[in-house]
DNA sequence: CAGGGGGGGTGAACGGTGTTAACGGAGGCT
DNA sequence: AGCCTCCGTTAACACCGTTCACCCCCCCTG
């Protein structure tokens, strides 16, 4: 019974699954072994540890839910950059609920005494995510659609991070440009990450709604007002 | 050598310094006896196993959290409602910012497999700390301060929910005025994880001015305009 | 004042974990 | 053929949460 080789994928697939079922906590290289039909040292062939292990699966999934908004985004008309950006979001939202553990693992409280590899698969991907967004935004500024604010609006400190984070990701914008990028950025993530992590659970039966006004009114807040007026999106 | 007894304080005061030091997978039964001077099964004596440890350290962490909040409230003009608002939500960011990790396990991820007693501690001391921001809304709403909505204006089903949140907090406030108030606490807990969690260490040396600017924004967005012209605030 | 009970400690043990070390077989290259 | 490298094995170490049986000492009761 020639079992299948012991593959990266596999492992981190099996790990994935672990994570679904029980959290973080319970990947744990003897089940990942015992799954895959194999003693636990022979993981350490592939994998150089429970923190390579847990490198790997963050890498995946970040680059999983990349995919996903990209998806998203490459089915709008790439003129309608208002309808973009909302889909983006969106699709990040519903990649998180349905992925809730997979969500924590990469956006919530980092796990202690776990240390990104600098440079390492996590970066690269969290890298492109962060560049789909940047995109999103720049084509936003290109078309006028952008509320931006003027350099001289900003704290000196806060322009100068401001100014440095569009060099270190390439964006072509000054500091009172990227600021809603960032801004935009942060509050998505804390809509997101408040509605998964359920710390709203007292206020609310049912978060979408709730949510989706949140999210609705981020985008109406980044964009230009005028020419597009938006409802409420309906996408999925 | 008499050693001061085994208390519940001390149990949770040795568990706080293990998750400081080493976030909660080092609050371990066995390190806390042993710093304790005591072995392991002693201390089920006084504390049925980890996830009871872990419900009384959250729950001293919330009161804490609670506790820090009220006191900056209360060290302002009782009139000056926008003020306080901003001090709260302030000191509510320092306090998380100088205690990451207690922030972290009391609103970060949920810890996989803890399932808070219901009406246990945590719940309480949750509820404390949410009134005590119910109480500022209240405050503002009476005094005019507060950016309201029509009830029309939302969806039915979230409008249902908002009833409900503010019935069970015992809020006298119709759905349209609830809604600021769970805005604004879901907006100050992204804005706070956010920053906790470093998931804008890219962008950012120094996120404070940052934070700074995004709380002020939404106590601005939460406040009708008008009569109290608020600069930036400066809250040490 | 004797004695019993119980609160609060002990060591030993069970089954789980991550990780390392020593070993061995199967397949390809020289 | 001989060897080497890949990839698996078993055994072991040190740690974890938790339970068990034990026991000591103080306090309350008769």
């Amino acid at each position: 019974m020639a079992r299948e080789p012991l593959t990266t994928e596999r492992i981190v697939g099996t790990s994935r699954g672990l994570l679904v079922e029980g959290g973080p906590e319970a990947v744990v290289v003897r089940e990942v072994a015992r799954r895959l039909g194999v003693t636990a040292p022979a993981l350490y062939r592939h994998v150089s540890g429970r923190d390579d292990l847990l490198t790997l699966l963050i890498a995946a999934c970040q680059d999983e839910v990349a995919d996903v908004c990209q998806a998203a985004v490459d089915d709008c008309d790439p003129q309608d950059h208002d309808t973009r950006l909302r889909r983006a979001t969106w699709a990040f939202r519903t990649w998180a609920l349905t992925n809730r553990p997979e969500f924590g693992l990469v956006y919530g409280t980092p796990i202690v005494g776990y240390e990104a590899p600098k440079g390492g698969p996590t970066v690269v991907s969290g890298r492109r995510f962060g560049q789909l967004f940047g995109a999103l935004f720049v084509d936003l500024l290109r078309a006028g659609r952008l509320r931006t604010l003027a350099d001289d609006d900003l704290d000196p400190s806060l322009r100068a991070d401001l100014q440095h984070a569009a060099d270190a990701m390439g964006l072509p914008m000054r500091p009172g440009e990227v600021y809603p990028f960032v801004m935009g950025f942060q509050r998505m993530l804390g809509i997101v990450s408040v509605e998964v992590s359920g710390h709203l659970r007292w206020a609310f039966a049912d978060s979408e709604a709730f949510t989706r006004r949140q999210l609705d009114d981020l985008a109406a807040d980044l964009e230009r007002p005028g020419s597009t007026p938006t409802g409420p999106t309906a996408t999925t």
